[in-house]
Formats: C-alpha cells, sequence, structure tokens
DNA sequence: CGCCAGGTTGAAGCGCTTCAACGTCTGTGG
DNA sequence: CCACAGACGTTGAAGCGCTTCAACCTGGCG
C-alpha cells in the first residue's frame, strides 16, 4: 500500500515494531501534485518532513529574479526545508514538483510528539539529522573545492537518472553555473 | 573549573541533571595542545568529538599539496570530523591549534553509550546535529550564491574576532579564494 | 643584520557571466 | 495538418573577476 515505502526508509534507521507503525501511520497524510505545482513557497514556515513516494521535485530560491537549484528529491528521498521546520521560522525556498508527485506528509507536532514519548523516535530524528548533516557537507565540499567541471563530472556519476529526467537549465543552476556555461562544459567534455 | 564551560554548553541544548553530570564527567580528557600541533590528521578516524575551552583551532584538509581551510573553531564551540566520527571511516580533515589551546574531549564509545542509557542524551546527539545541519546549510547557501566579496564582507561581521586572530590567507582559504584575490577585495572595499 | 612569514602589487591568462542571436523540438490552435 | 509560439539548448562576442606566477614590501625574530 502507499505507505509501504516510508516504513520501509523508516526501518533503514530504527527497528519499527507493529506498535510503533501502528502509532504512527495514521498521521501520516498522503499527498499528490501535479507538475509545476509548489509544495512550499518562500515565507512560509515548513511544517511538514515529506517523503517522496513517486515524481520529482527541486528545491530553490529565488533572488534577483533569478532561480537558485539547491536540491533535487525524487523517489524514497525525504525532504524539508530542514531550517525553517527546525527553527520554526519562515523559510527562503520554495519546493515545486518537476514532475507528477505522490508524496507522503508528516507534521511537525506529531514529529515531536513522538520525540518526546517514543524512545526510538528521538534515535531516528538523531540518525536522520546526522544523516543529512553528512549529505550536506559532500555538497559542501563540493562546491568549495571542485571546478563546475567536476562537479558536473561528479552528479553525472552520482545521478544518472536526474541528467536524463531534469532540464539542463536546472542541473546548471544546481551546480552553480549559467545554462550557458554547462553547454559549454558538456561540449568541452565530449572530445 | 575546567569543565564548567562544556557544562553550561550542555545545558543550552538540554537539562542536565546532577546525576547526569557525575555520569558523564568522569568520561572528560582535558588536553592542551601548542601552535602549530595537530589533533587530527588525514586518515585518522575521528574517534572524539572536541570542546574547545581556549584556544583557536582550523579544520583543513590538503589537495595538490594546497590547504583548504573548511572551518575555524574557538573558544565554547563544539568540533570534530562529524562525517568519520559519525561513520567510522578515515576522514580527510587535519584539525591543527593556529593557538595554544585547552580542550575537553569526549570519545565515541562513551557517546554510544550515553545515546542508549541516558534518555536526554540521545536528545542531546539529535540536537546536536540539527544544529550543525543548519550551521552547515549557512555556509552552503553562502557558497553557492554570494560572491566571494560578498562571503568576506559577511564573515568580517558575523567573526570580527577571526579577522584578528587568523592569518589573512586562511581566511582567504576558508572563503573560497586565493589570499591574492582577498588583499584586492580588501583594498577594493577601502574606498 | 638578515631571514622568513605574511601581505601587497603587477601582468597575463582563463573560465566564468552576460547579452544577443539563432537552432530545435513539442504542443496547440486556426 | 500545418504554422506558429514557447521552452530549451547552443553558439558567439565582450567583459570581468578570479587564478597564477613573480616581484617586492613589511615586521618580527634568531
Amino acid at each position: 500500500m502507499v505507505f509501504d515505502q516510508i516504513k520501509k526508509y523508516y526501518s533503514n534507521f530504527i527497528p519499527m515494531s507493529d506498535d510503533d507503525w501502528n502509532l504512527l501511520k495514521p498521521a501520516l497524510r498522503l499527498v499528490h501534485l501535479k507538475k509545476g505545482e509548489k509544495l512550499q513557497s518562500e515565507g512560509d514556515i515548513c511544517n511538514d518532513v515529506t517523503f517522496c513516494n513517486k515524481g520529482l521535485l527541486k528545491c530553490y530560491h529565488i533572488k534577483d529574479d533569478k532561480e537558485y537549484v539547491e536540491a533535487f528529491f525524487t523517489e524514497n528521498e525525504y525532504l524539508s526545508d530542514y531550517t525553517s521546520f527546525l527553527l520554526r521560522i519562515p523559510g527562503k525556498l520554495y519546493i515545486e514538483a518537476i514532475e507528477d508527485c505522490e508524496l507522503v506528509l508528516l507534521d511537525y507536532d506529531t514529529i515531536q510528539t513522538f520525540y518526546s514519548r517514543v524512545d526510538n523516535f528521538q534515535k531516528f530524528g538523531r540518525l536522520m539529522a546526522e544523516f543529512l548533516f553528512i549529505q550536506i557537507s559532500l555538497r559542501n565540499n563540493s562546491l568549495l573545492f571542485e571546478s563546475p567541471e567536476k562537479r558536473y563530472i561528479n552528479f553525472s556519476k552520482n545521478r544518472p537518472d536526474l541528467i536524463q529526467r531534469v532540464p539542463q537549465y536546472m542541473i546548471a543552476s544546481y551546480l552553480g553555473v549559467t545554462p550557458e556555461a554547462l553547454s559549454r562544459i558538456r561540449k568541452r567534455l565530449l572530445s
């Protein structure tokens, strides 16, 4: 059923007893998003963490009328404007469907309740934050220490699926260059 | 006494009962580091989190014989090669004293034991990972969306202490530019 | 004193950005 | 069914800010 994927995902982090699961399940909300629709906009306080069952989303912010892509999320990935979610402050991010999406949402209050009531969940929260930290560290180092060309090569290697599914100008933004620059990088790499 | 600072730091994240504290205190190790000495080198598995009582450290890695500074740490800050620490894999980081340091160390096994035995500590671990995530997100966005000039301006504003205490070429590395470029940025900003 | 580390300055080069023009594909309405 | 519009990608030319390399300045220290 539609919550099987997220259950499996959780189970990778902590053992999930039937009791735990039965407690959690009623709090999950299934949401569908059409291509181009937004899950969240600048100024919203992010009130949910989102699990992607199906589809593809981008997470970006806007500055001087330009779009800056911070991340992509696809099947079996966990996403949110985590900074806004944690600090309860308005976020700067837009989260938008690049393809039609099937998402599972879990709200802040429920999560906090689970943190305090279910030991395992506190641990899940820790592991999740640690996991996200490691992810973002990798991206950090990539941005600081690698050339755009190297970043593109790595991205193609690590996420060949996204190279296919995401328009090139969004990938350029994600890599921190203009679409023209990425086009030339690709051309250079062919020879 | 020497562990007062870290106790206070912990108390910012979780209530710390006398019982908790008495349990934790014996596991803390006081370490002194002279300017230029290293706490950790590339290839080491990071086995401790470190709290800085006094002094100043830099965290960097080496690539093509060049030093790339990832972070500075000073009084009342918490540091480690968190990726290596969490994943138990050899790290890429060097951690080195820029000034003589007084540090408080807490090792991996003790922390894991505390995670499983003391509820509050599990929560501390979560909050700490969340905190680090937010920190690194900020840096991430700065690197991706701001010019070196803007990064320098922000850095001067946020860490005027470090501008004074850290040699300029290390700040340049931290900001992701060459020492020459930073020198010219500073010159530009004077007019 | 002379050395060395740290900072500045100059000149050349390169890869990115910007702006503008031009392909190419796809979908949509006349 | 074709024609056109719009979205996406490519290409060219000019400009800019960074890097690199080299020279030089300065202050602290043996």
